[in-house]
DNA sequence: TTGTATGCGTTATCAG
DNA sequence: CTGATAACGCATACAA
């Protein structure tokens, strides 16, 4: 005796079994027409039996779209991109589309990756740095929907990101306002998020006649800020504020001073950015600026529906607040103990 | 003059141009058949004017296949999940599938969603407390491919977890070992992993004659730890040592002994599990159990792809080790200072 | 209220 | 080496 085919029922047997065609079956299962009650329960008992489920791809096929929309971010690990992608993934499956999800963490063929998921998405968020602004214009060329979460604009896109610049400036006249005068920035990049950042610091630090350097470059992981930090901290002019691009070096930073026994805040001043989890349990507690991160996720859901339903045709660009967090690697404050 | 109706090229209008049939097409694109090198060039000029990239639904129908996988999980929140997702990704994505992700946050619709996502993958990964057993086997019974994570084994799905209950019992040893008599577990469930690690405490409190106080539970975030820990504490028979069922938990411990100006580890000891990021940079550090939480989403999707692959047919359950992390919450370690 | 027939975009088989 | 053509599973005008 041959096995069981494990073949999933179509539609078609379904009506067979219920004694009608295949579209009272469609209909009786959407409510997308009339059919007579005494009809229906012969349908909705066939599909009972059958375990008759439709198939995706042939709805798909039919209704000619997926369902689905993507997200392409860097890289999944650390605390900042998983929260972005949470909030992305609950907006949009309340909307009623699975999220796919693509994570290009240096890879070559990003092209094609990228490529590939857009041929199965309704439209698709771009996180980051990790396509071109070629390959955006490729997208959007298609006519499909795109919409660009923190990274530098492109023209037809749609765009949501955090404010930085401001923050930045809020950020450090705190510090000045502790009385450092020699600050660095650790972690650097031209465009994008932490390039806005630069550029509001620098400009405070301008605005306050405070001497300016550059940015020191280390990569965005809690090594990357230990390594670049112990090699600032020995330096004989070693500053007395360091404004890291982001909390994981900053936590790097902050080993790297217990390393070289520096105390933080008493002698070294540190700051984060984006408020992940660490920032607040560790001790000194990391100031820090808060991104809003599932909203921004959940933002660049509901931007890419707007998009993709046609309610809103033309690009818009949204700039989310943000919030600056004053714990103590900042340095004391004897009043407001908190 | 109407507008360009933004419709993608099919492998139809692709032929025409190229003045063959789409077969050929076809066959020039995948390599499935011999084409002469003349025509090849043809199709390929067409396919580059035109832009032409095949259908995914398309494909897929043909194939029958989707070249997704799936995976549902609790809630991205928290950096658990997150590392999993990503160890998954990573994986399913060299294996030339997509991925998609569900996440069901205590909804209710669960089975609907997830009824859906299995229509529209190869495959799916279960973590943790999503799907009850009788959706599982809903699921197996289709004949689609199931790996569960992290979570109680159903007969006919293949199991990925990693070592609880050893590893639970070498933590309690070691608080034992640091001469705490009064432990108290932080966090309760019946099943799955938790219940292993009680398990494996319980069983080591028995061994040494210890007595056995019910573990507390609490909800599994920091504020659940916090506010749990702050009723255990201020008891007057309060523990010598809390084993909190994650690290999360154990974060909101430390926060609740810092309220109560209680030292830690001198008054009071804690430990974790997972080795979240906080985890070490917290002060004092947190001693916990490090699972291989990238590994796990890995080795969920090479057993998946095996599954579906057909390399493997019957289930296989796999575990993976952990590791303690003796940090400082568990007590002085005199010698070996780290 | 129900059924028929067509289209959706590929792949793959089988003749030429 | 190339071309017709049959699936694949559903939704939906249109007819009845």
């Amino acid at each position: 005796m041959p096995r069981d085919t494990e073949t999933a029922p179509t539609i078609y047997e379904v009506a067979r079994r219920a004694g009608v065609s295949i579209a009272t079956v469609s209909r009786a299962l959407r409510d997308t027409g009339p059919v007579a009650p005494a009809t229906r329960a012969k349908v909705l008992a066939a599909v009972e039996e059958l375990r008759f489920t439709p198939s995706r791809l042939g709805v798909s096929l039919a209704e000619g779209r997926n369902a689905a929309n993507g997200i392409v971010f860097p890289d999944l690990s650390g605390p900042y991109y998983a929260e972005v992608v949470l909030g992305y993934e609950e907006v949009t499956s309340e909307l009623g589309r699975s999220v796919i999800i693509l994570s290009t963490r240096g890879q070559s063929g990003v092209r094609g990756l990228v490529r590939d998921l857009a041929r199965r998405v309704d439209g698709l968020v771009l996180f980051g740095q990790t396509v071109d602004d070629a390959m955006v214009d490729e997208l959007t060329a298609t006519g499909l929907p795109v919409v660009l979460l923190a990274r530098a604009p492109v023209p037809g896109a749609d765009l949501v990101a955090s404010e930085n610049i401001a923050a930045a400036g809020a950020l450090t006249e705190h510090l000045l306002g502790h009385g450092h005068r020699r600050l660095t920035m650790l972690g650097a990049s031209a465009g994008g998020d932490i390039g806005e950042r630069w550029q509001g610091v620098r400009q405070t630090l301008l605005n306050n006649f405070v001497a300016v350097t550059p940015p020191v470059p280390c990569d965005f992981t809690v090594d990357g800020g230990l390594i670049a930090a112990r090699e600032i901290l020995r330096r004989a002019d070693r500053p007395e504020a360091i404004i890291c691009a982001d909390d994981q070096v900053a936590l790097g930073t902050l080993l790297a001073a217990e390393e070289l026994g520096l105390r933080v805040p008493g002698d070294l001043a540190v700051t984060g950015w984006d408020d992940i989890m660490a920032a607040r349990h560790a001790r000194p507690a990391l100031t820090t600026v808060r991104q809003p991160m599932r909203e921004l996720g959940a933002r660049a859901a509901r931007a890419l529906d707007e998009l993709i339903t046609g309610v809103r045709a033309t690009p818009r660009h949204q700039t989310l607040a943000t919030e600056l967090i004053v714990r103590t690697t900042c340095g004391e404050h004897p009043l407001e103990e908190q």
